[in-house]
DNA sequence: GACTACATTTGGATCGTTCCAAACCAGGCC
DNA sequence: GGCCTGGTTTGGAACGATCCAAATGTAGTC
């Protein structure tokens, strides 16, 4: 009768067992719905956790089971609204799965996200999900993570992979097909001197949408003139200060298609300032369809990468992954999608 | 010499120390630093770390020292840029700290936001950050983590506070001072005539925001009229659509105080579309400082919250509770910090 | 050689849970 | 009573690291 009163030291099935007269084993028979526990015993029990108020010790569980209940999700930069949509995917299937996301954030950094790596691994998660930082590689990966921990790539891929780590997934974005259908779409509409603006030149996702972009204008038989390329930062500012580089060689361009969303409303401000109406005088597509594509004025045609979605089927890739550790590497690389909106206006 | 291989099985202490003929005491006191051991001897057992490429298990630590290494957190809307960047200022300390992060996302359902709770608290965290989803009671949020793990909450206060859940710290943004001195500005450029514009009347920072703007207007003896506080959804769309109420009555505001910046923005849009140039014909201040603040045009007079700090903030508070779980709770209230841009014009 | 002083190392026992093989119990049947 | 069967229950021994008190070695002092 004198069950242990919870003084200072947290509860336990032993507690549990204690308190009402049975082992600790038949406790954790009940904790996790065996069939094989007596119906009234499982009653008895019952009633002494939640008088006690008892809280599972999942650590102790999984250390005992060499189990995991946790996946562990390393981002290059969280602050970025896509990737803070793929973080709230990923967390949503993992916490349905009731396992728990360990969070980390690499800055964009290899140096910092390999330390990331390895303080997570340390915690013993089921898997991991790794959105690269600029400039990581697999080696370095590799070494912080080991053989031994699932892991799936999203969006970019490592620097010199070779076919000895071909064991982890990948989920990508189809840069190239989208950037593609941006061009063809701006074609379509009647213009033949498209640009392809903004991006770091030799990022991998701003080389694939650049590709996709001169595809498309090869298709159509169209020429790319060399100061159509502009290269900026991906960010809204300094897309707005390299707007007049459009225009300082002959022929101008009158459509552009944007590295990004954050590129193209900088392009857009660029524009309205040397008096060249966006939408109107120049049409433009973005690339991500953030929150403020669909908001701008004129409203932003671009291509919709459905982050939320993406980090969902990243969850679900590696939770498989989990089930089946022998399953063949899948490569995947998700369609992005058009969502034509005011910007893209045929020629003036 | 015959260091087990580590053949599917996970190297332990028990390895290392079999692989150079020491204790796994010893071993364990090289992994943790100790002065204890002899030079010599930790140098042995380092190579052998290295050799069979060890990873520590904090779990098993953590399970044996009753410590912690992780902090919980847990967001409203993980998604909002807002909390995403607090998400990284929180993981930034925490990651210093040689902790990792537990993410959670209540997508503003208390009912989610008290299973996810229930969730982390069995992965034992050291403490967990609450960014309450609205609506999300003290009780419920006790009875899911407990009394004994430290709990800081952000950003909003519980209903149904009560003296025997003071002992959680809290940290809000200062939306009256924020407001307050918005408006002290708009007086000081010359404006007699001040609106409160925009947000849903009865959440809890447009209460304590219009509450500020009132200070402001008594204290410098101007009257408030009825028709100058204008309720609307926190969206650009529908702040342009509200924007004419403001000119419904007589006399007619010359400046507006907004409840946020997308208000902001689209009352920017509304006064354009009815020919009144904002930052020329009529003043106006937004609340965030986000991104596009500083790029609209005219640009926009602000308060910057510094989701960021705010994040890192939250984390070193909860730290230092950690340290000392006996200390008063702390209630800490962040100012928030007037960016001055041209939007906020004197009279014309 | 016996003594203390100091630096270093070590074998259990332990954290909270689960596994496993063995034990228990009640009926039913010969 | 002995034996079997099937449903329940159970006491150790793990999982991997750490604590602790005790043991070991090494040198210095009398």
């Amino acid at each position: 009768m004198d069950s242990t009163p919870p003084l200072g030291r947290k509860v336990t099935v032993r507690d549990i067992a204690a308190g009402c007269g049975v082992s600790r084993a038949t406790v954790s028979l009940v904790l996790r719905g065996s069939p094989l526990v007596n119906k009234d015993t499982r009653a008895r029990v019952e009633a002494e956790l939640r008088k006690q108020g008892y809280v599972y010790n999942r650590a102790a569980a999984n250390l005992r089971r060499r189990t995991s209940s946790s996946i562990a999700l390393v981002i290059n930069e969280l602050a970025n609204p896509f990737f803070a949509e793929f973080a709230a995917g990923v967390d949503e299937i993992v916490g349905e799965a009731g396992m728990v996301t360990l969070l980390g954030s690499s800055s964009e950094s290899p140096r910092r996200e390999q330390a990331v790596l390895g303080s997570m691994i340390e915690h013993g998660p089921g898997g991991i999900i790794l959105s690269p930082a600029e400039g990581s590689d697999a080696r370095h990966v590799l070494a912080a993570v080991g053989a031994r921990t699932p892991l799936l790539l999203f969006n970019r891929e490592l620097a010199g992979e070779q076919p000895e780590y071909a064991h982890w997934d990948t989920l990508l974005l189809d840069n190239q097909q989208g950037a593609r259908e941006a061009t063809a779409h701006l074609i379509a509409q009647g213009h033949q001197r498209i640009a392809f603006f903004g991006g770091h030149r030799d990022s991998s996702s701003c080389r694939q949408r650049r590709a996709g972009y001169r595809e498309a204008m090869q298709a159509a038989g169209l020429p790319v003139a060399p100061h159509w390329e502009v290269e900026c930062a991906p960010t809204r500012l300094d897309a707005a200060r390299c707007a007049e580089a459009l225009f300082a060689g002959d022929p101008a361009p009158t459509a552009a298609v944007c590295y990004n969303d954050a590129v193209a409303l900088g392009l857009m401000h660029g524009l309205t300032q040397r008096d060249v109406a966006p939408g109107r005088d120049f049409a433009l597509t973005g690339f991500d369809d953030i929150a403020e594509a669909a908001l701008a004025a004129p409203s932003l045609t671009t291509l919709a990468a459905a982050p939320r979605a993406r980090g969902r089927q990243a969850a679900q890739m590696l939770l498989e992954r989990l089930r089946d550790p022998t399953a063949q590497a899948r490569r995947i690389v998700a369609p992005v999608q058009l969502v034509i909106r005011a910007s893209s206006c045929p020629p003036a």
